[in-house]
RNA sequence: GCCCAGAUAGCUCAGUUGGUAGAGCAGGGGACUGAAAAUCCCCGUGUCGGUGGUUCGAAUCCGCCUCUGGGCA
């Protein structure tokens, strides 16, 4: 499936997007083109971009790494935070000096939120200080559910309209918004996105196996994980939490399978029981995944 | 062989004194503007094990049968 770019630039630059479902493939399909088109891989997943995890988020492996260059994998500390945003100016600067050394850009991952801020850009936004940031949720966690989400609707009523009053990660995300700005959330959002970046041509494809196939693909990839040492990884970095190297809330403990194999290694969980959840938790991305490329993602603009 | 307890959605189980059944999980669909592997929304007809009976009416009461646990021999 592609997608041109109305982008206007007189020689635009073509970029590689492989996207899909967690454990469709596409890595391999990178690797692939990768070979035979002087490629880059530039990871697309909001995992994979940091260490201390390798094996349980399933980045690539060092024979793949060998063969062809792969960039932004591994490359935060645990304790970083990475953002879309983020991501979006790493890529680009990824991406800018594979094509000026003459060689193929590659975007290969399965965070859609990361490609659509690739290709889309965002509107303008308030940069908001961690102080407010934090103030936010705090207030949030105190006053519970439906008290904040009645007073995100009082100061900002299209917020609290839109959202529903268990979607606290939006409703704070707005709130803050309207605290570090003064303008509402949705007065950002209407403002133009960036648009997608001069000079390119993104080609997109999307590796969307059958479900029932991917689902197989998933079960077996995890038994490999099983085999290949996740739980020394999971047990290193959860003691390193224990430590306080990190915090209790670093991204990579929303990593798929990392909670049900935590409580393995505690004992409140069997072996068979914290595979199984793993799976499924796999799973059900894997169906978020599906859902968000299904949709006709017409470029924005 | 006898006694007891079960048998209800893919799984685990609710089901008040009889009025043709509903939760959690799984599964499916959807949303997504700087945490996105995040966060959130919507979706529940199934010979109520089988069969005969009581009753206007049975998942519910009674008989028999089948199966599964547990106990006694």
């Amino acid at each position: 499936m592609k997608k041109p770019d109305h982008s206007g630039a007189e020689h635009p630059r073509r970029v590689l997007i492989i996207a899909g479902p967690t454990a469709s493939g596409k890595s391999a399909r990178a690797l692939e083109i990768a070979s035979r088109e002087n490629g880059i891989i530039i990871n697309a997943d909001s995992m994979q971009i940091y260490n201390g995890l390798p094996v349980l988020t399933a980045q690539p492996s060092a024979r793949d790494r060998a063969a062809c260059p792969h960039r932004l994998y591994g490359i935060l500390d645990p304790g970083d935070r990475c953002s879309a945003a983020m991501w979006r100016d790493m890529a680009l600067s990824e991406i800018y000096a594979a094509l000026d050394a003459g060689q193929t850009p590659i975007i290969c991952g399965g965070t859609g939120f990361y490609i659509q801020a690739l290709t889309e850009g965002f509107s303008p936004m308030p940069d908001v200080s961690p102080e407010v940031r934090t103030r936010v949720q705090d207030l949030q966690a105190a006053m519970g559910n439906p008290a904040f989400h009645a007073l995100v609707s009082s100061r900002d009523p299209d917020s609290g309209a839109r959202l529903h009053e268990n979607d606290t990660q939006r409703l704070c995300r707005a709130l803050e918004v309207l605290e570090a700005s003064g303008q509402s959330i949705g007065w950002w959002q209407a403002q133009p996105r960036t648009g997608a970046p001069a000079g390119l041509r993104f080609e997109t494809e999307i590796v969307m196996p059958l479900r029932t196939e991917l689902y197989a693909r998933i079960n077996i990839r995890f038994d490999a994980m099983m085999e290949s040492g996740v739980l020394d990884e999971v047990r290193a970095f959860s003691m390193a939490i224990l430590r306080r190297d990190y915090p209790e809330d670093a991204p990579l403990v929303h990593a798929l399978g990392y909670v049900p194999l935590c409580a393995y290694l505690r004992g409140d969980l069997s072996r068979e029981d914290a595979v199984v959840q793993a799976k499924t938790e796999t799973r059900q991305y894997a169906k978020r995944q599906m859902t968000w490329w299904r949709r006709s993602r017409d470029p924005v603009h």
